[in-house]
DNA sequence: TGCAAAATAGCACGATCGTTCTTTTTTGTC
DNA sequence: GACAAAAAAGAACGATCGTGCTATTTTGCA
């Protein structure tokens, strides 16, 4: 009951790995056990069924992007540069999984009309991060660095969009010049909802 | 030599019905067979291979694409509302589609890691559709509808975006006020890089 | 060190996949 | 209506899929 816990965390980084490339719907048991060097009924007998498998990797892409996007960020000072950050970990994220892809938007597509516990997982797990991301856009406007009329909803929308423009644009068309464009849009946006450069300085990168 | 194109035709809708819903990868000839009431080989034998079924949708797609999208828009003055057009267009497409899904998105992350001559459709496909709204945008500040330093791949990368998010947070998120949200992208757009309405008047909805 | 329990392997199943080959049916033309 | 050509069907192939069973190995504890 620890060799077992150890060689299922294996296996889901493994299964990870996998479906950052392939997708979660190409995740097959053969070839994570052929990757993991086990039997396709020892790799099974950890989850009892393929889609438990797809749950476990996404609750571990979640974990990762917990720690590595939203974490960081509650080291900025609550507001717009916490937004900056937020959004700088999520770019860097994107960015550097564009040799591997991000599976909260390569499963959109893929469980977007195929409802169960898989899309249901992963759903609510973007749900929560989207939810934070929007957050900290309030929090922003309650500090004072936004207008009082900024539409934080838009702002969150607007910011979901340049990332994905991001993934697509560099990933699949792989063009160059979309990481400077993201950030670019990023500035477009405090440029229109932004108080000016008021209260506590963001810092302007 | 006649029935067979016949036929041929009506097996490619029935494909294009399947992948936008299921995906590009979806697509099984068994599946397609069943739909369309032929035996498997009855439909194989009209494409040869698999992805050159899948090639025979995505320009299929995009044949419609151009029909809808595209083409309507010349009815538009060069400039300003030939862009509003393209991108009304664009939203009424994958707002209609918000119940079947667009390939030229969903593809993109089935196809992102995996070359090919599908993914080679694919991504001339989609770069054509992508020029033709940039050429629309740099022939709206070359008729004086944007300001002079309007960066026109920038607007073109942020109206990407705002379509992608339309497609990920109405169809697989469903939430709520999405169309609403992309239209008013749209016009934060144009306010940032508009000329504010001198020369022609764009119809202003 | 022995022993129950946990972990892994081995094997087989029905299903589906794309594809090939052969046969039958349908089509268009003289 | 006959006949060659085209279109469609039928059957089988090897491969892979997820999953269920039963054996074997490995582990942790007394």
């Amino acid at each position: 009951m620890q060799k077992g816990q150890q060689t299922k965390q294996a296996i889901i980084d493994a299964a990870l790995g996998l479906a950052t490339q392939i997708g979660l719907e190409g995740l097959s048991i053969g070839a994570l056990a052929e990757v993991t060097r086990m039997s396709k009924s020892g790799v099974f007998a950890h989850f009892g069924s393929r889609e438990e498998l797809q749950i476990s990797v996404i609750r571990e892409y979640y974990a990762r992007f917990y720690d590595e996007v939203f974490s960081p960020a509650l080291d900025e000072a609550r507001g717009l540069p916490r937004v900056r950050a937020l959004f700088s970990n999520w770019m860097k994220r994107v960015a550097v999984e564009l040799q591997s892809g991000c599976i909260f938007i390569s499963g959109a597509v893929e469980f977007d009309d195929r409802p169960g516990p898989v899309r249901d997982a992963l759903a609510s797990s973007v749900d929560t991060w989207l939810a934070a991301m929007y957050r900290a856009i309030v929090q922003a406007k309650q500090e004072g660095h936004l207008l009082h009329d900024a539409d934080e909803e838009q702002m969150a929308f607007e910011i979901h969009g340049l990332i994905l423009a991001l993934h697509y644009e560099a990933r699949f068309l792989q063009k160059p010049g979309a990481i400077a464009r993201t950030h670019k849009g990023f500035e477009n946006i405090l440029a229109r909802c932004g108080n000016g450069g008021a209260s506590t300085a963001g810092t302007n990168n």
